[in-house]
RNA sequence: CUGCCCGUAGCUCAAUCGGAUAGAGCACCAGCCUUCUAAGCUGGGGGUUAUAGGUUCGAUUCCUAUCGGGCAGGCCA
C-alpha cells in the first residue's frame, strides 16, 4: 500500500522537479486518526530547494496526483503535510491478506535466507543464571526469532568461557568446601564463589555423582588432590544447572561453544602468532601487548601477561575469528553492557590480522543493568556473596511469559527495575495478560460462533465500516512494519508495544460492538477481523517466545 | 579525571527517518456487566521531555556545555 501511494506521489513530483531521482518519498503512519491513514512530508522538504511555500507546494501536488481508487480522500494539514485517506474496501484488504498468509502474515525475505548468528547469554560456568542473564536470554532470543521472521538463517549461540581464572577460583571454592570450610574461615579462598550451591556441587563431587550437559557427561572421582577432577565436575555441574535454567525459561541453542575448546585445539596460539606476525604487537614489562590504540582504543590492552596466560579478550578474538570462518557475514553479540569495553578489544585484534572482515564486524546489542526490588528494596546481585535472585526463582514466582515480557518489553539500552512483588502481586494487570486475553477473548467468540475459520478470506468484507474497526484494521495492517524495523533497529520491544496496542484497539471494538449479530453478512465480516485479528496477536506473541492461549 | 549508556506524568515505561495537540499502564476521581470472558471498556485530572544554548519550516529525537544516575577504564570476565 505504501509502494502504491508513493508512486503516485512520485508521479505529482515530477510536474515540480525536473530529476526526481534523488527524491526519497517518506510515509509515515499518523499518531491520531484525523491525519489520516497515511502522511506524507514531501512538500516540506521541497520548500528549500524550490524556495516556495511548503503549502503552495503540497497543492500543487495534490493538484497533479493521478486519481487512485484505493484512495477516499486527500488533504492538505498543518505546515504542508499531505494526508491520506483511504478508501473503505482498501483498508478491507488487510483482512483477507492476514487470513491467506497465516502464520507468515507479517513475515519478509529481506535476510535472503543468509546465514546470521545471535550470540546471547554466554554466562560463565560459575553459577546459577540470574536476572541479567534472563534479560540477555529474553532479548537475544526475541532477536533471533526477528530476524528469521525476516528471512535469515538464524544460529543460535551460547559461549562458555570455562577456561580462565573464574574457573579456578570455582575450583578451589569447591574443593575448599569439600574440605568442609565455612566461606567465613580465613583460609576460604580470598576472592570465592560464597553461594550455597558451593556446597552442593561439593557434596555432589564427594558423592561421586554423575552430570550431563550438551554432549559431554562427567561422573566425580571423590578425589580431593584431583583439581582436575574437580573443575570438570564443577564446570558441568553447573552447565547442567543453566541448562535447566534456560529450559525453564523456554529457550533452545542450536550451539554450545567452549573456550577450552579453542585452546585445546590450538586456535588460541594461532591467533596469538598472527597477531605477532600482523606487526600490531610489542613486548614490554614482561608482557605481550597489542596495539589497540590504532583502533580507536584509549591505551593499548596486554595480551599475554607476565605469568604467560592470555587475557581474557584473547580467546575472544579467536573465537570471533572462528565465527568469520565459519561463513556468518551477520553477527549479533547480545551481552550486558558492562562488558561494553571487550568490543573495542576484539574488533581490533579483528581488524589486526586483516582477513577481510568489515569494520564494524561484529555487531553488538548491550542491555543495561536489571536492578531487582524487593521488599521495596534493591536486591544486590552478587555471585560471590551469593545473595542473588536467580533466574529459576523469578520464573517460579512470576511465570514464563511475565517474565520474558517484563524483560523484553523495554529498550534494551535503559536500565531496567525489575519489581518482584509488583510482577507478583499484580499478576492480573501484567501487559503480558492484557495481551494474551485479548487473543482468548477471540478464540471464544470464534468457538462460540462455531463456523468455519478457514472460509473467512473469501467472505465480502464490506459491512466493516465501523470506527473502531478501521482502527483495528490499520492497527493490523502495520504489524509487517514492525516485523522490519524492530529487526532492522535490533530492538525486539518494539514488538511488545504494539502488541499492547494491538491488543488494546480489539478490546475497544469488543466492547464496543457485539459480533454474534443475527445479519449473516456482518457476522462473517466480523468474524474474520476478529480471526485476522487473533492470527497478528498469535504472530506477535511468538515473535517474544509468548504463549497464545485460547483460555484464560 | 576519561569513555559509553540513560534522564519523559507521583511510579514503571512508549514515542518509526527530525513531524502535527508528547502517549500507555499503575495509582487517583466519575461511569459501564440480564447481553460473545469486567484479566475488559469509556471519560477526567496529572508535563517547561533534567537545565542552558545551538542547528531549521519543525527537536523528546541531532550538536555543545552543565547537573544527576548507571557501567567501564584490573596483566578479572
Amino acid at each position: 500500500m505504501k509502494d502504491i501511494i508513493s508512486n503516485l506521489l512520485l508521479q505529482a513530483a515530477q510536474t515540480l522537479v525536473s530529476d526526481t531521482s534523488q527524491l526519497s518519498i517518506m510515509l509515515e503512519r499518523p499518531k491520531s486518526a484525523e491525519h489520516g491513514d497515511f502522511a506524507c512530508n514531501l512538500a516540506m522538504m521541497l520548500a528549500k530547494p524550490l524556495r516556495q511555500n511548503p503549502r503552495a507546494i503540497a497543492e500543487q501536488l495534490v493538484a497533479a496526483l493521478p486519481p487512485s481508487e484505493v484512495i477516499a480522500k486527500v488533504e492538505i494539514a498543518g505546515a504542508g503535510f499531505i494526508n491520506f485517506y483511504l478508501a473503505d474496501t482498501t483498508k478491507q484488504l488487510i483482512v483477507k491478506q492476514i487470513l491467506e498468509a497465516g502464520s507468515q502474515f507479517g513475515h519478509n525475505s529481506t535476510g535472503e535466507g543468509e546465514k546470521v548468528q545471535v550470540e546471547f547469554v554466554s554466562a560463565n560456568p560459575t553459577g546459577p543464571l540470574h536476572v541479567g542473564h534472563g534479560r540477555g536470554a529474553a532479548v537475544g532470543d526475541c532477536l533471533a526469532r526477528l530476524l528469521a521472521a525476516n528471512g535469515w538463517d538464524v544460529t543460535r549461540e551460547f559461549y562458555y568461557n570455562d577456561a580462565g581464572a573464574q574457573i579456578d577460583n570455582l575450583t578451589k571454592s569447591v574443593l575448599a568446601r569439600a574440605q568442609g570450610l565455612a566461606t567465613d574461615d580465613p583460609s576460604f579462598p580470598e576472592n570465592g564463589y560464597h553461594g550455597e550451591y558451593i556446597a552442593d556441587i561439593a557434596k555432589a563431587y564427594l558423592a561421586k555423582e554423575t552430570v550431563s550437559a550438551d554432549d559431554i557427561e562427567v561422573t566425580a572421582s571423590g578425589d580431593l588432590a584431583n583439581t582436575e577432577s574437580i573443575r570438570n565436575f564443577s564446570v558441568a555441574y553447573l552447565r547442567h544447572e543453566q541448562d535447566l535454567d534456560l529450559r525453564a525459561f523456554q529457550i533452545q541453542f542450536d550451539v554450545f561453544s567452549l573456550e577450552s575448546a579453542l585452546y585445546s585445539s590450538g586456535k588460541v596460539e594461532e591467533t596469538v602468532q598472527a597477531l605477532i606476525e600482523s606487526g600490531k604487537t610489542y613486548e614490554s614489562e614482561d608482557a605481550l601487548w597489542l596495539k589497540t590504540t590504532d583502533y580507536d582504543d584509549d591505551k593499548d590492552r596486554v595480551m599475554r601477561k607476565k605469568e604467560g596466560g592470555y587475557t581474557y579478550f584473547v580467546p575472544d578474538v579467536t573465537y570471533h575469528l572462528e565465527k568469520w570462518n565459519r561463513g556468518f557475514t551477520k553477527v549479533i553479540n547480545e551481552q550486558g553492557a558492562d562488558h561494553h569495553s571487550t568490543i573495542t578489544r576484539v574488533r581490533a585484534g579483528l581488524q589486526a590480522l586483516d582477513v577481510g572482515i568489515p569494520e564494524g564486524w561484529p555487531n553488538y546489542v548491550l542491555h543495561q543493568m536489571v536492578t531487582v526490588m524487593r521488599g521495596g528494596e534493591e536486591v544486590k546481585l552478587s555471585k560471590r556473596a551469593g545473595s542473588y535472585v536467580t533466574l529459576r526463582d523469578l520464573i517460579e514466582e512470576v511465570g514464563c511469559d511475565a517474565t520474558r515480557f517484563f524483560l523484553a518489553a523495554r529498550r534494551a539500552d535503559s536500565q531496567l527495575i525489575f519489581d518482584i512483588d509488583l510482577a507478583r502481586a499484580q499478576t492480573n494487570d501484567n501487559p503480558v495478560y492484557y495481551i494474551q486475553y485479548a487473543h482468548a477473548r477471540i478464540c471464544s467468540v470464534l468457538s462460540q460462533w462455531g463456523g468455519d475459520v478457514a472460509q473467512l478470506a473469501s467472505r465480502d468484507l464490506s459491512a466493516l465500516s465501523a470506527p473502531s474497526e478501521a482502527t483495528l484494521m490499520q492497527k493490523l495492517s502495520e504489524f509487517p512494519e514492525v516485523v522490519k524495523n524492530a529487526a532492522n533497529e535490533l530492538a525486539p520491544h518494539m514488538v511488545a508495544n504494539y502488541l499492547k496496542e494491538c491488543a488494546s484497539d480489539l478490546h475497544s471494538y469488543y466492547n464496543d460492538t457485539k459480533f454474534l449479530v443475527d445479519d449473516e453478512a456482518t457476522k462473517l465480516a466480523r468474524m474474520a477481523l476478529i480471526s485476522a485479528t487473533q492470527q497478528v496477536l498469535k504472530n506477535g506473541l511468538d515473535l517474544l517466545g509468548l504463549s497464545a492461549p485460547s483460555k484464560m
